[in-house]
DNA sequence: CTGAAAGCGCTTACAG
DNA sequence: CTGAAAGCGCTTACAG
């Protein structure tokens, strides 16, 4: 029913062959010729199979991503992005759930969904890296975010600890000296909340200022969880000058209480966040915060999976890229 | 390279009808025969070739879903749940972005998208019923959302006008008689804004309290809108003793306002809102607002995109689905 | 209940 | 530069 490669050769009068040629955009072919087939494929709006073209080459041109759940903002944002790259290189996206669990991550890495991609986008979440290596299969996978740092796998994430470092510094320099960290979980240096606790510290011992672990304040990545973090400080009495929220949740989590129970910002006390997502520019006061370089890790993790699937990234270690970040003052930090 | 049903019909010492027989749940097929085949897939760890599925059947088990952007919320939280549907019976699904452009909608409705699915969960934003009536091919087509009420398409979509109807009626039982609206763009009925404000004054009617047009606040759909369209209503002297922000952003935004300017919640007001997204949850005071059934939308959506694709459903008119909605009555609007 | 054969629509060596 | 042929791995009539 569909027009085929067939009725275009038989319209332009040439054989399979040479439509195959124009349409994979053969160097040696007549211009002539070329342009009867062309002009075959206008008249009869022949479009090729995707699926005869799969079986054939063995090629999908999709990539695969998997991640937790797109209904938490981050994940969805940079899937969005990642869309976005791959359509500008001719690949699609095709999302597979894995819910945090070992065996939804497991089976996205090698079930029937691998089939259906040349490449997989993956966010390890629940899986160690001993099980990925033995159950990745041979093609291309390159890993995001921090939860597994093995020099056996492609690797892009963001400059947790440096950006940590660069938003205590500002906050140093705007004279800030009681900064309190909320949302730290432990100093495990190979998770986000450790690295990102480790940059403050850091900045804190350039800048000679005594790290004081009473302002270290655990709590959920969320909203609420800044919430209640800085009103158990409030609570407690403890002096702080500035709150410094390792995701951007958290940050107004802890703002909007700060407002609630009449404290001036950013007189009485500074708010700085990490993450930038959109909702800290509509904030009131907006936050300033770190931009970690989505729109960079997105932009090289699917030029470094398609050259791995194209071959043009020859190299057989994995490469570790860390995407640059950006500081964003606005009205909570000036 | 690959394990093949040749394989498997060879070690299993029949045809390769008969695998395929065992494969599809074929009813007639002796036990015995059927044994040997499945011990011989899992002895082999045969895994069907979706693609050749695909071309030799012509369905790829996929659906497609046009959205605008996953990177907003609404959006990504509706594509994860309509993934977990669609999973539980079989398939999966691949997500176009149109960016709301008539341009990126048309292709998505014909172009080879259209081939890589079997059929089309679409959010038509920019395109009208007659040309999506034109281009949407012979595959089956389900509309999400509000935009075409037309009865050539099925269409899955919430109770705008009663909710905004059953929310209104709630502060009014409360005792508010001075009901700001934020994001009332028009009283066109066919689009989210028109029937949530039809649903106001109708239960106002209902109510037998008077509508007061200096109450109804066009503005932006997000945080920033809510807060400087109650803003102007502060700076404007206009009295009012609750809100109703048309959605959860402008609730949200307006109720940060509030609390900036020193307004008590509930008590000088109480705000509502509308969609019942994670954040209202976790607001302080958190948001009363209306659930529009999200869940119900993805689950009926899924059902019927899915039995037209395989002839379950075999009504020639379009369906017209409208999913029940939820009253969350919490802290801002008791 | 099961088999032998055709064919979905392409791409890819292989010739020329 | 172009053609004729094979084949990717399935499903689907068609027989029996």
């Amino acid at each position: 029913m569909a027009v085929t490669m067939n009725d275009v050769a038989r319209a332009a009068g040439v054989s399979l062959k040479t439509v195959s040629n124009v349409l994979n955009d053969y160097e040696f072919i007549r211009p002539v010729t070329k342009q009867k087939v062309l002009d075959a494929i206008a008249e009869l709006g022949y479009e090729a199979n995707l699926t005869a073209r799969s079986l054939r080459s063995g090629k999908t041109r999709m990539l695969g991503l998997v991640l937790s759940d797109l209904s938490i903002p981050y994940y969805a944002e940079l899937a969005s992005r990642l869309m976005t790259f791959a359509s500008a290189r001719g690949y699609r996206v095709l999302v597979e759930q894995s819910g945090a669990e070992p065996g939804h991550e497991l089976s996205a890495l090698q079930g029937p969904f691998r089939q259906l991609t040349d490449g997989l986008l993956f966010t390890p979440l629940a899986l160690d890296a001993g099980t990925i290596a033995a159950h990745q299969g041979t093609k291309p996978v390159v890993m995001l975010g921090e939860h597994i740092a093995d020099p056996r796998f492609d690797l892009v994430t963001m400059k947790n600890a440096e950006a940590a470092a660069a938003i205590t510094a500002h906050l140093l320099a705007s004279g800030r000296r009681r900064i309190a960290v909320l949302g730290a979980a432990s100093e495990d240096t190979t998770d986000s909340p450790g690295l990102r606790l480790n940059g403050y510290r850091e900045a804190l011992k350039t800048a000679g200022v005594e790290f004081d672990p009473a302002l270290v304040v655990q709590c959920d990545w969320r909203r609420d969880g800044g919430a209640s973090a800085v009103g158990s400080l409030l609570d407690d009495g403890t002096e702080f000058d500035a709150v410094f929220g390792l995701n951007d949740a958290i940050a107004l989590g802890a703002m909007h209480e700060l407002l609630i129970r009449g404290h001036k910002l950013p007189g009485d006390v500074a708010v700085a966040g990490f993450d930038d997502i959109d909702e800290a520019r509509f904030a009131s006061p907006s936050l300033t915060t770190v931009s970690p370089g989505m729109e960079e890790i997105a932009e090289r993790s699917v030029k470094l999976l398609i050259d791995r699937i194209e071959g043009a990234e020859a190299s057989s270690e994995g490469l570790h890229v860390e995407a640059g970040f950006e500081l964003k003052v606005r009205e909570s930090a000036p």
